[in-house]
DNA sequence: CGAAAACATTACAAAATTGAAAGGTTAGGG
DNA sequence: CCCTAACCTTTCAATTTTGTAATGTTTTCG
């Protein structure tokens, strides 16, 4: 994990480079918001700490040049100020987060690991698989073993949630509430014809079956 | 751009090195395999030149290592044998392209920037636009000018195909090939149709048009 | 200017998809 | 072992989406 550091201050800079590196991040200190505008342009960064006060280009700049550019790097900003404006104007120009001077290593390592955490999990993948079935979201094709499976949207839909969440039980109200919106049971057994419908496709014609039933529960894709 | 070298011959890196550097890339140069490997884990790089004969890891251990791991990174192996089998196994294990000693540097270069072209051409994007509308093609919204639009499927395949080809002119053959994927004439007007639908939505509640039509040619999405 | 070709739009019909209901099956508790 | 609740499957009907055809409009060219 690569991150990037704006900050003037030398003892400051330090400070948190040492933490940050103890703790198993790579770090990149400049002193120029310049310079950090341009290396977090090359995208190998994990995240970018900025300071807001430094001299030249300041963290709030940087910034929003990044959010202009579409750079969805995620930033932490570092201010000395406890002023609401700051605070405000920050996250206005696309900051994740903000944090005010002094605060505690560990604080700031926390929320550096939970920026990391929430940009890589907030990267939508454009395949999701599971065993010997495979679905592209992006072509929106499905296969299981390398077989083309026909599926219509509902169907499509509800097994994007069996692959986003294998081996966890969707609960007939959570398929009711994700697939189609409703936040009330329609007394039909819609959700029951589904399943059977994505079975007779997924599972039909194989051996092993990947959708089982948890009576009273719900329903998982697992092996 | 920033390149991977893995050669452990000092003159044959330097000269690479220098050649590539004044092509305009960033190559980091390494001459160990387990090195090369850990570096092209970081997923900084554009693309990776593998020598295959180094003393530890080889060039071959180390595609082979990274296409176990999924990692799509572009690979040129370079070998100093011209064996068949040698260029097979190597294509086999991952590579994407093959050089065999000697070569001239132009080549060498050629080949590099061909391979990172064809990257990031495969780079399939998950969202498409042109002026103020936009195609997730993840989440299937479209949007013009933040305005959500409710497109039906073929009215969404056929959008698609203007944002990938936009100011290019869809001819209907184009369209029924790609769209319906008929190789022949339906003898119906049902481009034309769709065509009126599109437009209905993205066009018709905004001033400035961006469906045009090209008569006795096709149509064009463009400002 | 007038006719023909290309295109646009609308209305209607066909097809596909989805939802509701009904009847059959299975599992588990008493 | 029987009864009930939960689940499965099939069938039918409603809705949505798509395709066809008919009609109207625009453009081009003689």
């Amino acid at each position: 994990m690569k991150l990037l550091l704006l900050e003037d201050d030398p003892k400051v800079a330090d400070f948190i480079t040492k933490g940050l590196r103890e703790a198993g991040f790579v770090v990149e200190h400049t002193t120029q918001g310049e310079i950090a505008l341009s290396l977090a342009q090359s995208e190998e960064y994990d995240a970018a700490v900025l300071d807001i006060m430094v001299p030249g280009l300041s963290g709030l700049s940087v910034v929003q040049t990044l959010r202009e550019q579409k750079n969805p790097i995620p930033v932490l900003i570092l201010s000395a100020k406890h002023t609401l404006k700051d605070r405000v104007s920050g996250i206005e120009l696309g900051a994740d987060d903000y944090l005010t001077k002094p605060f505690s290593f560990t604080e700031l390592l926390v929320r550096v690991q939970a920026l990391i955490r929430r940009n890589s999990l907030n990267a939508e993948p454009t395949t999701l698989q599971y065993a010997d079935l495979e679905m592209n979201l992006l072509s929106r094709e499905v296969f299981r073993s390398k077989h083309l499976l026909q599926l219509q949207p509902r169907e499509f839909s509800l097994l994007e949630y069996f692959l986003r969440y294998p081996g966890r039980v969707l609960s007939k109200t959570f398929i009711l509430e994700h697939v189609w919106d409703y936040d009330f049971d329609p007394q039909t057994n819609v959700v029951d014809v589904l399943v059977s419908r994505l079975r007779s496709k997924v599972d039909r014609d194989f051996d092993t079956k990947l959708i089982h039933t948890l009576r009273g529960v719900g329903y998982v894709l697992k092996l």
